[in-house]
DNA sequence: TTAGCTGCAAACGATTTGCAGCAGA
DNA sequence: TCTGCTGCAAATCGTTTGCAGCTAA
């Protein structure tokens, strides 16, 4: 038996490259929604070059092990984001800026309603607002 | 000037052909969110035999006129369904239908909310709900 | 040493665009 | 006729895959 597959039967062990810490601090760092391109750009600003297929893999395991969560603007883009707390957005589609909002009560509350109504088990859930910010109106 | 674009100066006027007439009848038909290929499959069945790029190029106007809108299932492919009355999707991911629901009332209390909270005033939303349809619990 | 990680190039799949011919009005 | 519509092929763009070399453990 080999000894680091003990626990973890199936999942290989992620090794702690560079390019994996240092996209994990970017994450950390920007709270938001990120695509490959941005995450790309930000590691370059780190002076860490790394290349887009990587940055998918890297992001793909993130996801796997519930460590980041992909949400969707509609513009047929993955965003990528710490998986934190569950919370969603208010997108500026004059000045593209992002904020978060906390609304986990109301959605709970609608997701009690459909269960009831439509006997429909929600196991997961897209919310975005778009529209303009403070500053844009 | 010419007088067919005298009211609406700048928008070309649409012109009544199978393809276009078809679509809208399919659309109506079947009142739920359909991509590229399924829109061709419904006109296939009904005989007529449509590029992609045409249904592309409908849909685009349709939804210029308001008539159609995108929703967006996060699978990284346009849906189209009529734009009638604004209602979101209880999406199975085991048999993937699809099942409407209409909470604007829960929504556009949440919406007040951020526009108190927030100042952002917004213009439009996704809301899509993934999980088990009762057949498949 | 030995998996897992990386970059590169090529493949992919959905969508868009250029262009020449067709067809409603 | 005139301008919008169509199909075809090629281009785009985000994302994924195959493969050979690299490297953390």
């Amino acid at each position: 038996m080999n000894p680091h597959s003990a626990e973890t039967s199936e999942k290989p062990q992620a090794r702690d490259t560079r390019a994996r810490l240092t996209l994990l601090e970017v994450l950390k760092a920007d709270r938001r929604p990120l695509t490959e391109l941005e995450l790309r750009a930000a590691l370059a600003k780190r002076h860490i070059r790394v290349n887009k297929t990587t940055i998918y893999r890297q992001l793909a395991q993130f996801k796997e092990q519930g460590q980041v969560r992909t949400v969707d603007f509609g513009d047929r883009k993955q965003r990528f984001e710490l998986n934190v707390d569950h919370h969603h957005h208010l997108v500026c589609t004059s000045c593209q800026s992002v904020d978060e909002i906390h609304v986990a009560d109301d959605v709970s509350q609608m997701e009690r309603k459909i269960r009831k109504d439509k006997k429909f088990k929600i196991l997961d859930h897209s919310l975005e607002f778009f529209g303009l910010c403070q500053n844009c109106q």
